[in-house]
DNA sequence: CTCTATCATACGTCGGGAGTATTATAACAA
DNA sequence: TTGTTATAATACTCCCGACGTATGATAGAG
């Protein structure tokens, strides 16, 4: 059976033209070498030298096997090499599911700065609720998933890697506008828009939740799916909304974005099996836990 | 150190994921197996595969490797497939020198024939007088020569593939032109356009010694280097000139062709090392040699 | 003709790849 | 839980073959 070994020999053989001199590149003794070489022809069924005694030449098939040879070789070394990127989490393939609000929040963020680190790692996203992507985690589906809390499965580690403020989107002729303390419940019977609870069940419990607790059932008179449309729903008069505190980069005509007293908040996580993380999700873990992403956070409490 | 083995071992588990399987595919035991793949996970510094007891699956590193691994195996089929091609005359390089008159004989019909028959041989081309052809052939810068006869050299076999007759070319005008017979020494007062020698020293002499066995020694007029400007200036009027029997398939405007009584002729040969030849000068000389083209010939005498 | 360079041959050694037997452990069934 | 089965790892032995040493064969140089 050919093995790379006969590349190996066959390579220096064929650069020095010389059994002596080859043999001692390759730090071996001559007699074997060139049985390993006649061995090589034997199994190629093709004579690579011509040998005569006094010099050493390639036959054609030689020339041409060189090239080959080479090829082969250099096959190798990348293979070799591109393992252990792979194993050093720059190289390879990274399944991340995301909840659809995260693209207003810290997550395009994390992956521009995942992307610049790690550029050989090809990202494939994937648009899921919560629910859905602890149990596509729980299947090997996905290797990481931005989840909104409260979210929690067997085997599945969720980590809060970012607190956004939940602000109040208000005409800006609204009679609250510039009223210096603002509760939610100054808005019980405000008209609310909010977009479509399957569209984000997470944020959207999470906001009928806190009018709840501030001892109301919202009005809601329109939902609609994008967030932008929203804020230009408030814009046109048509009622308030609860956001995210990153929606403020959205400026829309007639918009006022206020922060409300007892700052309500959501939660966005990072969820993974609990078990030995691969390099590639570590680098990812790691890349959005450390380097300055904590100092984006909102302010808490 | 890294083997092809190891490559085989790899893909066998990665496809099966399942060592005995594997090991089974393979011809062999499941525990040699285990040791190779541990061996390979060593050498590479990653692991490839996780075992769980239970099952087998292949880490990021693992499946890049894989697509490496399978890279590596078709070069190395690649490169014994292009090594036996080589030695059968099917894949290679080929220089071949011919004379400047070579183009207007047998060569370009051979050299078609030729590269339909090994389209994969790269042909190089040199145009070389015959005596440089054969000192390149010596020194093994040349593998093949199309020399003009006579020719010879030590270690260098000349062998004749074809015979042409050299004809007059004269203008339809002259008073010989029509004649029944026509035989060289008819000729030895009429001008005669020629080549200059140095671009075809082999036909040059022959034509001028045919002159001197008619008994004459030729008023050259002109020395045009191209043969198709030759005829051109005989149709002009200019004189006559001797040619090989190809150049008739020039049809220059107001030229006659004559063949000659005794029929002069010039021989092209093939030349080549007197030793073992290669598979590829095996394969030009017999496609030389065989499959009609003697046929192909003028008539001899 | 002798000397030298160089590749091939002969042969013994030994490392390591492969086999057999067994163990360890996880998944599953009762 | 316990027993059974499936599966990979471990322990150990064996033996092939790759390697080294010594030598031979031969062509080219002087």
């Amino acid at each position: 059976m050919i093995e790379l070994r006969h590349f190996r020999y066959f390579l220096a053989v064929a650069e020095q033209l010389h059994f002596g001199r080859a043999a001692e590149q390759l730090h071996m003794a001559q007699p074997p070498l060139s049985t390993q070489i006649r061995q090589l022809e034997e199994m190629l069924g093709a004579p690579l030298f011509i040998r005569s005694k006094r010099k050493v030449e390639l036959t054609e098939a030689g020339r041409v096997f060189r090239e080959e040879a080479e090829t082969v070789l250099e096959a190798v070394a990348r293979a070799t090499h591109r393992a252990r990127q792979a194993s050093q989490g720059v190289l390879g393939r990274l399944r991340l599911g995301f909840a659809s609000s995260a693209p207003f929040g810290i997550f395009p963020t994390l992956l521009r700065r995942y992307r610049q680190a790690y550029p050989n790692v090809v990202l494939e996203l994937f648009e899921l609720g919560s629910a859905e992507q602890l149990l596509a985690l729980q299947e090997r589906r996905l290797d990481l998933g931005f989840v909104r809390l409260p979210a929690s499965a067997t085997n599945i580690r969720v980590e809060t890697i970012d607190r956004e403020a939940i602000i109040i989107a208000l005409p800006e002729n609204h009679p609250k506008a510039d009223h210096p303390e603002l509760h939610l419940e100054d808005f019980k019977n405000d008209p609310f828009i909010i977009f479509p609870r399957h569209e984000g069940p997470g944020l959207y419990d999470r906001l009928i939740n806190l009018c709840g607790q501030a001892g109301f059932n919202p009005r809601i008179v329109q939902e609609v799916g994008q967030m932008h449309a929203i804020v230009g729903l408030v814009g046109a008069g048509l009622g308030v909304s609860l956001v995210p505190e990153n929606m403020q980069t959205v400026h829309a005509r007639g918009v006022r974005y206020r922060y409300l007293q007892n700052q309500p908040y959501i939660d966005m996580a990072l969820a993974y099996r609990d078990e030995l993380l691969t390099p590639l999700q570590q680098a990812f873990v790691s890349i959005s836990k450390g380097s300055g992403v904590q100092e984006n956070f909102s302010p808490l409490q």
